[in-house]
DNA sequence: TTGTAGGCGTTATCAG
DNA sequence: CTGATAACGCCTACAA
């Protein structure tokens, strides 16, 4: 009979142009069938001639045991190769080791590397992460909390303030602590930045040059407080020097729905500076001027938001807004991990500032050669 | 006494330029202190009048239990605002449903986007994602697979092939049953594709262009079947047309590392085309030749691999290798649910394609500009 | 320092 | 279709 380590191959279909499939099976005991079930405490117990409360202890407080039995115990867990039961141990400790994380989506860059760091900000064996994506919509993402607290998850890491009350008083009736990442505000345990005063730095920086025609690419704002804020943040700075935007596109997250954004946005009004919501929408507004034939930023002054590391590769190299994701998302494991201990901990607003590389400029003399 | 939904603020220290701080605590039962612990089972059972086993099966079977009574539980259910305890179900059902993950990093967007169709694939409310990253070290990614299992993981899915067979030893003992993405060949179960077959197209399509002096920036192929598999395809698709690679540098995974072996590799070598092992390297190498001076596709071939967004926005456009990450992702995910069924599953080689875009092209005349 | 024994909250196996 | 009741495997006072 196969032994293979782990399955056996069950047939193997010649390789076809398109997609190769091949079956697997994990293997029923193929050999030894005599101890299908797992080993416990009482086999680790019995066979180091000890009681199970003293497995218990060697395994969740070794200074309590004298090295002697602690050796013996060691050993005979390793001989049965035994590991202890994930439900029993959950069950009987009132403890799952387990926290979980609702972001919108992994593929944003964001907050691929905001979980990043987040993971590796706790401390490894004590904590494990369960991850969920909500994919932008409240009622999934409300879904996937309760099914994350199913799971056992006894704290929780959620994205933005924007949600229904109910959720927190669910949250706040179960008694499951939570942090708030890329969120801000002084009502909820957080960790984030002013979107706001970020968006402002940065259309200051655009005024300062001397731009009147500007226009603006957002993300979706409902239900979104971070695409809220810098859309409000960055009109409110306008209006502070007497002006508007000339145009206002809101669009999905994407390279392809700025690029249309910034295409449908040029044609209709004359503007000289497009400032975007976030680097992946600037990203797509930049390959739409390449294509369209304008200069950046000679034409056109085109800015992000977040620095990513798409905002180091585009051509010129993106003006943008650095925000400390990573470290937002380790601070918020910080502030978790206290909550979850019952301790105090520290809500943390993260300052952001302007990264002036290649894609602003003053804007053009338009007078120049229409006078010529 | 505050009544804060989830928490109360215990101090707010007056805003700093730097870093905002703010106390936070997760109250302790500020108001009704009655009942502290949890509704159970049995709460439910007294309050609908029925017994635990009832309860039990309007939740795992109610097609089991006729619609009065079912009614009677739900609605106590609701009243008592119950939720089944996740250990004592684990316990005694035996599964969990956490399926667990580990990726060397989510920082790099072929495994976040993978990770996030696997996600999406798994049936919603049936299983939930347990990640964790390696940072692409070997006993690092061991510890976390056996920590992903001490949480209960009861599937796991890993990136690659290339790990100790203790590792499939320790899985296949305890009857983990597991998935490698991002892995080819036939020793396992996998979901794929052919890193070899990939590259070899690209250097097909270098080749056919004329060059004959190439380099390459591969990432580090120590444990990483990938990065491996592809050098090793470019030489051997460069052997069949008896040449070599003038120059051959293996760095860490970024946009820097990239750039930096593309100056080191132009610097020292009198190539006309750098095939890259992946698109960021490209990038990195790309946005080098940019602040060298030099034109692409001009005066250097530069081409990359996985076809990720930012292969889209560099300029020129990136001529890559594309790669089906998120369907490999989704097809992961049914083969691991179908292991984890017991049933027969199907290991999955999806196929590559070269993405012609705009950073190839013939390689320049040398004898031309010195003859002239 | 170590052992004893009860309980954690569900599920599952039987009868009824 | 529903109800007792015995596991499930571990933790943790409490005793020794």
């Amino acid at each position: 009979m196969a032994q293979a380590p782990s399955g056996s191959v069950l047939a193997k279909p010649s390789a076809c142009c398109e997609i190769e499939r091949q079956a697997w099976r994990l293997n029923e005991d193929a050999g030894l069938s005599e101890r299908t079930t797992h080993a416990t405490v009482d086999d680790v117990a019995a066979l180091a001639g000890v009681s199970t409360a003293t497995v218990s202890r060697c395994l969740n407080a070794p200074e309590r045991v004298i090295p002697a039995t602690r050796e013996k115990v060691m050993a005979a867990i390793r001989k049965l190769n035994y590991t202890p039961n994930f439900g029993a141990r959950a069950l009987a400790s009132r403890k799952t080791g387990i926290i979980g994380a609702v972001v919108p989506t992994l593929e944003n860059a964001v907050f691929a590397h905001g979980i990043e760091a987040f993971e590796q900000a706790l401390p490894p064996g004590k904590f494990a992460l369960l991850i969920a994506s909500s994919g932008y919509d409240p009622q999934r993402e409300r879904e996937q909390i309760e099914a994350l607290v199913a799971r056992g998850a006894s704290g929780l890491m959620l994205v933005g303030f924007d949600r229904d009350p109910t959720v927190y008083e669910w949250l706040g009736h179960r008694r499951v602590p939570y942090v708030l990442a890329w969120a801000s505000g002084d009502s909820q345990p957080h960790a984030g930045f002013d979107n706001e005063a970020g968006i402002a730095q940065m259309v200051g920086l655009v005024l300062e040059l001397g731009h009147t025609d500007i226009a603006m690419i957002s993300g979706m704002t409902e239900g979104n407080d971070r695409a809220r804020g810098r859309l409000e943040g960055a009109r409110r700075e306008l209006a502070r020097a007497g002006l508007e935007f000339r145009g206002v596109a809101e669009v999905p997250y994407g390279i392809e729905t700025g690029a249309r954004a910034f295409e449908k946005l040029i044609a209709s009004h004359p503007v000289t500076a497009v400032i975007c919501g976030n680097d992946v929408l600037a990203a797509g507004a930049l390959r739409a001027a390449h294509r369209m034939g304008l200069r950046v930023p000679e034409d056109v002054t085109i800015t992000g938001f977040d620095d990513i590391d798409i905002a180091s590769i585009t051509y010129p190299e993106l003006t943008t807004v650095r925000v400390p994701h990573r470290r937002m998302g380790s601070e918020a494991a910080r502030l978790l991990q206290q909550l979850i201990d019952g301790k105090e901990g520290q809500s943390v607003q993260l300052p952001t500032r302007v990264v002036a590389r290649g894609t602003h400029a003053p804007p053009r003399r338009k007078d120049l050669p229409a006078s010529a």
